[in-house]
DNA sequence: TATTGTTATACTCTATAACTATA
DNA sequence: TATAGTTATAGAGTATAACAATA
């Protein structure tokens, strides 16, 4: 094991408290994803999947574009990850009395039961990507990120798709 | 617009003191993204092919898998990712003298240039993604997910690829 | 005409493995 | 034998457009 040719610092730290925000809620991130992915196996889908779920089992009944829109996921995405959590049993879709267009999405009793039991490991290995953090200072990245990401839904609710993005861009250049 | 149909709360909202950790970091993490390729729209890469840059304009010269481990990339994109930068003279590959199996990652001067040009304007933009936060708690997200980011980087440096997944998923089935 | 949802196609990423060159 | 880097292939994931049903 060659220690020599590995630079002591890594490269990036020298603007840990300039830019670099990117690449921390990229480590980050990618270290959420990790831990879910195990939790989340067997669930269709994997963490979009639990996401879809837990939508249908906590709130009121939504849309397929409006859990669309809130997860960042597309709309022909959604069609299918509703197609495979359908087939475990484990949420329903229905018409909407109003406008039969919509098809809201509905946890099953099963579906519950599957989401309260991973919400619960889910929260454990939460706490263990928090670990390095104080429990004060947990509850204040979760209350920041919130803040964040209420604010980034309202601005950009993903815009169904990205042409948005193409817009901004093409008066870039 | 039939405002009947879409409930008011939106659904993961009631447990957002609880987990839906996940979701925050998703959101936030594809806002900075998005904002992040309209910015790096010309440079290969786009944020990783800057995060790359950044690595050799910024600290000691580092092999081509140190990079790819800290980035969270597999060895083989970061082949490709250092050719196209390679390609534009941003980036130079040398051979180690120590070890001529390493290829040290170094910036040309147009490399640096370009750089300090990205790095200013990625600013502006991490300040307006940050913009419902007051300028202390700008600062302590930062902190935190910096010191996050740092402890699962020496927990798990990407281990190259996903082998460790896979053995750990192993004995839960 | 506009919107929700579905389907099919093409494309981009990514993972995997096989290979080389150095050690 | 083990590691850094490259290349090629296959698979997963994604965007796009076209379509049907409803408003």
């Amino acid at each position: 094991m060659p220690s020599s040719v590995e630079p002591a610092q890594p490269a990036s730290a020298s603007a840990a408290d300039g830019g670099d925000l990117g690449w921390a809620l990229g480590v980050v991130f990618r270290a959420y994803l990790k831990a879910a992915d195990r939790i989340l196996d067997d669930l269709p889908g994997g963490p979009r999947g639990h996401q879809v779920l837990a939508a249908a089992v906590q709130g009121a009944p939504q849309s397929q574009i409006a859990l669309a829109r809130r997860l960042g996921i597309d709309k022909t995405v959604m069609t299918y990850l509703i197609d495979d959590l359908e087939k475990v049993g484990l949420v329903e879709r229905r018409a909407h009395p109003d406008d039969r267009r919509h098809k809201q999405v509905v946890a099953t009793e099963q579906g519950s039961r599957i989401w309260a039991a991973t919400r619960q490991r889910l929260d454990h290995a939460e706490d263990q990507l928090l670990g390095p953090l104080s429990p004060a200072d947990r509850t204040e990245l979760r209350s920041l990120l919130h803040r964040l990401a209420e604010r980034a839904q309202r601005i950009d609710p993903v815009a169904d798709t990205c042409q948005i993005v193409s817009d901004i861009t093409a008066d870039q250049h």
